[in-house]
DNA sequence: TATATGTATTGCTGCATCGTTATCTAGTTG
DNA sequence: CAACTAGATAACGATGCAGCAATACATATA
């Protein structure tokens, strides 16, 4: 049974904390289709630059996406899309939970 | 290509917001190798009992634990082990980061 | 019924972070 | 160099949540 240190545990909690954002997903979802500028992102999901910009840092940090510029635009790229499979399991599970919530429900209104 | 819709997003990134405290991945490593009492989660951890009490509820919210009673004491263990893979390919990545950060500290300090 | 034990909840404080506005910086172009 | 554009950063108010102490609740036992 392999189990994982403290400070382990710290790291892998604040990969998740970066993607514990719905505004951050949206930006990966969108990425996902293909690099985007710092504009285009804007564009697409309707959002504030300045916030935009700040979710873009965050992901760079995290190492989740890459950044280069062309002329004075900042191109941002997915580098790891390993994200999807994750947002993928849990997509499983949150589908497996609402279907057993349902199936319950129909048990309780069942006449 | 499959996207997520926003909603979806949304409760994917509360998903992740559950995983991304620490304490909540030391308490499911500590469930990890069987069922324990909130009090021996607490003594296991060294931890707060009303702060353990309250992880363990955020976690049975959503779905990622189970709850029993016993007498007195509440029994907490793993529903869905898939949480381990989630967090092993987080590592993956955080190693993979961690030996690419190293590589480029080597070829800087290389004399 | 009174007491003890194990767990849950409440109330509070402090800190982190989201979103927004305003400002700053770096390239580009006239 | 001035004006413009794209993006990054700073500052701020608002919200959320972790952790702790105190308290409430539930079950067991005397």
């Amino acid at each position: 049974m392999k189990t994982f240190s403290e400070d382990v545990l710290t790291q892998v909690a604040a990969y998740f904390q970066v993607l514990a954002e719905p505004m951050r997903l949206k930006i990966l979802n969108v990425l996902r289709s293909g690099d985007r500028t710092v504009g285009q992102v804007v564009e697409i999901l309707e959002g504030n630059q300045a916030n935009v910009s700040k979710h873009l840092r965050i992901l760079l940090d995290a190492g989740i996406v890459s950044r280069r510029t062309e002329g004075t635009s900042a191109i941002y790229a997915i580098t790891d899309p390993v994200i999807f499979d994750l947002c993928d399991i849990v997509c499983d599970r949150l589908a497996a939970r609402i279907e057993a919530q349902n199936m319950i429900r129909e048990s309780l209104t069942r006449r």
